[in-house]
DNA sequence: ACCTGAACACCGTTCAAGT
DNA sequence: ACCTGAACACCGTTCAAGT
């Protein structure tokens, strides 16, 4: 056995542009995508930075390239699930395929964030989307209608949560929580008014006290019933 | 008159915090935001890049500061076009509200991206959010109920449009268009019939054939009439 | 064919120093 | 009080060179 005391010896199989691709996943789940760079990938493959470059155009290529990795686990999830044949109603079908997405997207939470930098549209990005078009389609959507409705999901149509300043750090004080919110009450009585009815229907929640899963639901199902009167209506 | 053979000059009053919150808008307005760097907003203020730091904390506090001043817009154009004050439809007043923000994101189309990228909330953004739950108050919605609906609104409650893949460069050539929609056709036949099917309704469209204004009030409405039809059934 | 070292033009930021 | 120069630890990327 070699003497080996490297910090990251890796097994040093030779390069490939899968393996840069998973290991740049990899990384991103680790340590966020922000500690995605060429040189600490590289480290990570037991490489030199300026190996990668054999092997992929750029860190824009090796985006693009993540991006698709994270889109065919996705394309792998939606078809996993969609088992059930018989059914016949497409807003169950639309629905159990984007939250299918949805939970990839909730495993890689960088993801939804970096798909939305991409500017070119890969064929596994077109697979998901076209086989949405499908569902649509075979419950009657024109396709006119179709791609109103695709516009309308928006990339909730991927599973992405739309929210605004997700808390992300909701570690704050309770006390400085509490006194932040008396001087809220005059200048925003609404969003007090929010909170303090929300906090009466459920004690237990202060901050935090939004249920992602339950709000993404909801959003999506509306959309989904407005969408199904809008083709019931217009007859197409 | 001083000789100035600058290629900046740019009258060199002292350095503000609102006068390199500015620059930095203009600047990200001019060459984008990734142009907005340390270095070129103190050469765009006649500085040197560390002359900044005396006013601001850091870039993250320039990038929190610009988000304020684009906020600060918004609530200005939100309140200026809410003039006629006996509309009762809260669907109309939030309709033109959103509409509204939606215009000064248009002016700003950096500003999207950034404000997603904001943890913590400022006061301006509270405002926005407050008077648009104090729109669904006064429409007969309870602050449990409001609170859903913001949810569902999600980014698009700010204007956002919520597209995935925006085109961004539909320069292709027409005949590489045509030779990539030949290879397309069976692998995506959803995506091929779609577009053909639009083409036939309106020739003149190939590509760039999305009307984003349209496809967004479409969308806002579908989710506008989904919420006052949950409001009338909830009866809250 | 595959990998690398040295080098370049950039970043954000610190810190001691200038006025 | 306000600004700066030099320096540090990072980036992505090039190019000529190694095996």
């Amino acid at each position: 056995m070699a003497t080996q005391t490297e910090p990251r010896p890796r097994a040093r199989d030779p390069l490939t542009r899968e393996r840069v691709l998973r290991a740049a996943v990899d990384l991103a789940d680790r340590e966020g995508i922000d500690a995605l760079t060429m040189r600490n990938l590289a480290r990570e493959l037991g490489a030199e930075a300026m190996s990668l470059y054999y092997h992929v155009a750029n860190k824009e290529a090796v985006l693009d390239g993540v991006v698709d990795v994270i889109m065919d686990e996705i394309n792998r999830a939606v078809s996993a699930v969609d088992v059930p044949p018989a059914t016949e109603d497409w807003k169950v079908v639309m629905r159990s395929r984007i939250l299918a997405a949805r939970e990839v997207l909730l495993r890689h939470r960088w993801a939804s964030r970096l798909i939305e930098t991409r500017t070119a549209i890969s064929p596994t990005t077109m697979r998901y989307f076209d086989e949405l078009l499908g569902v649509l389609h075979a419950g009657g959507f024109s396709y006119d209608l179709a791609h109103h409705a695709m516009h309308a999901l928006g990339s909730r149509g991927l599973g992405f949560t739309q929210e605004l300043f997700e808390p992300e750090n909701a570690d704050e004080g309770d006390e400085e929580m509490t006194e932040a919110m008396a001087e809220m009450a005059g200048q925003f009585p609404h969003l007090t008014g929010m909170m303090m009815e929300v906090a009466h229907d459920d004690p237990d929640s202060t901050l935090g006290w939004c249920d992602d899963q339950f709000e993404f639901e909801f959003g999506l199902d509306l959309i989904l019933e407005g969408l199904e009167a809008t083709r019931q209506r217009s007859g197409a």
